[in-house]
DNA sequence: ATCTCAGATAACGTATACATAAATGCATAC
DNA sequence: GTATGCATTTATGTATACGTTATCTGAGAT
């Protein structure tokens, strides 16, 4: 009722809360009332309820009746079913994509998004290879054509984006990573289905893996 | 204001809306009044709205700024998206299910599905034999023990619901998928993980293209 | 006759008020 | 001293009121 005219408010809720929770402002296992989350916003408890309800679906949070909205901590086991997921879906992705064939724009997107890792690998700058990663990831299933695909996807993606960002600076140097997609690239020109399917699938399961080693060799249960 | 003691207005709002889209009261392409629909269930505008926007997240229906919330006709193209998901969640589960070896107890209700499914085909009862058909399905993604991808599948479930029952009466004897269970089962009791993935893969490609080769076949395009 | 603009109407988004139910704390009894 | 029960408090779930905006309709002008 004050100010504030540019989104909606329930989107501004979603938003705001989400990227909250992602930049550890609202701590995992902790639990926040409707109110002071919408007091911090400056939104009614309406559009926070709508957000909490969402992020609640989406398993960011959990709504219980009178504890308040917690936050769900994502354990190794998390990540293992999230993985497990990932690497049969976004395959799947690739095989879609190579058999339906892609634009140049398309392509020359994903190469772009490939180069940007190099030069982010050569800086040392992780924390722009992991997003310049996650852009190549999120091409590819877009690419596939498959619209729930791309919402499937999508829906894990906070919570894999928490768990490689604790991890970053303690994996080994990922170097692999752009020949795996360079691979990837050749056949998707090709229009390799089969072959792009396998190389993504073995891209994943080494990801995760390697992922999954990590959190828990170093007892990251709660991020 | 008056009665209604058992469950809370939200999941009677989404129960019944998701009820009189699945036997039609509310008809593909169709739009509805928050309003009139919130009159019709007897709740106010909050619950409908509450469960408008969670339906909308299942992709049944869509919110339009003031057209009301429509419902959405499922398309061949859509079931086509969704079998493509299906047809390497469900190998997963199966793989995972046997990585895992079931209980007894679940080796049993699975069982008792297909013998249910035999037995409806025998008297020609084929709402039956899809009903068993649906608790094998989902007993085996619940045996894979990822709940994420229990979560996943289910999400389509209604929406598959739809086309099979459309395509009940139209579809050969499904004689073999019996078969394909029996076998599954085999692996699943002997743990031979890659056996029980690659035969319910094979299970599900078969269904999902006759599936999709009815619907084309009939252009049954808005259900 | 058609197009455009303005005004009215109505639906939606948001805020707020209200009622219900649960959790906590205190007191009392065993 | 501990356990149980009742009362108080507070958060949630739901209803309703309000303001904003979009759509539709009608009138006037070109």
């Amino acid at each position: 009722m004050t100010d504030e005219k540019h989104p909606s408010a329930g989107a501004k809720a979603y938003d705001a809360i989400k990227a909250m929770i992602l930049d550890g402002r609202l701590k995992p296992s902790a639990s926040y009332l409707e109110t002071e989350l919408a007091d911090q916003i400056r939104v009614s408890r309406t559009p926070v309820r709508e957000a909490a309800l969402r992020l609640e679906r989406e398993g960011l949070v959990v709504v219980r009746p009178r504890r308040g909205i917690q936050i769900v901590p994502v354990s190794t086991e998390d990540m293992a079913e999230i993985y497990q997921l990932l690497t049969v879906l976004e395959p799947l992705a690739a095989e879609l994509a190579a058999r339906r064939g892609l634009s140049e724009a398309e392509l020359e997107a994903m190469e772009r998004a490939t180069q940007e890792m190099e030069a982010a690998l050569a800086e040392g700058d992780l924390v722009s290879w992991a997003e310049a990663d996650d852009i190549f990831h999120a091409l590819l299933v877009q690419a596939s054509g498959n619209r729930r695909l791309v919402e499937a996807t999508g829906r894990y993606r906070t919570q894999v984006h928490r768990a490689r960002m604790a991890t970053l600076t303690m994996r080994p140097c990922p170097s692999s990573s752009t020949e795996d997609h360079r691979a990837l690239l050749h056949c998707l020109r090709s229009g390799d289905a089969e072959g792009a399917r396998r190389i993504h699938a073995a891209h994943r399961a080494a990801a995760g893996e390697l992922l999954i080693a990590l959190l828990a060799k170093h007892s990251l249960n709660n991020l």
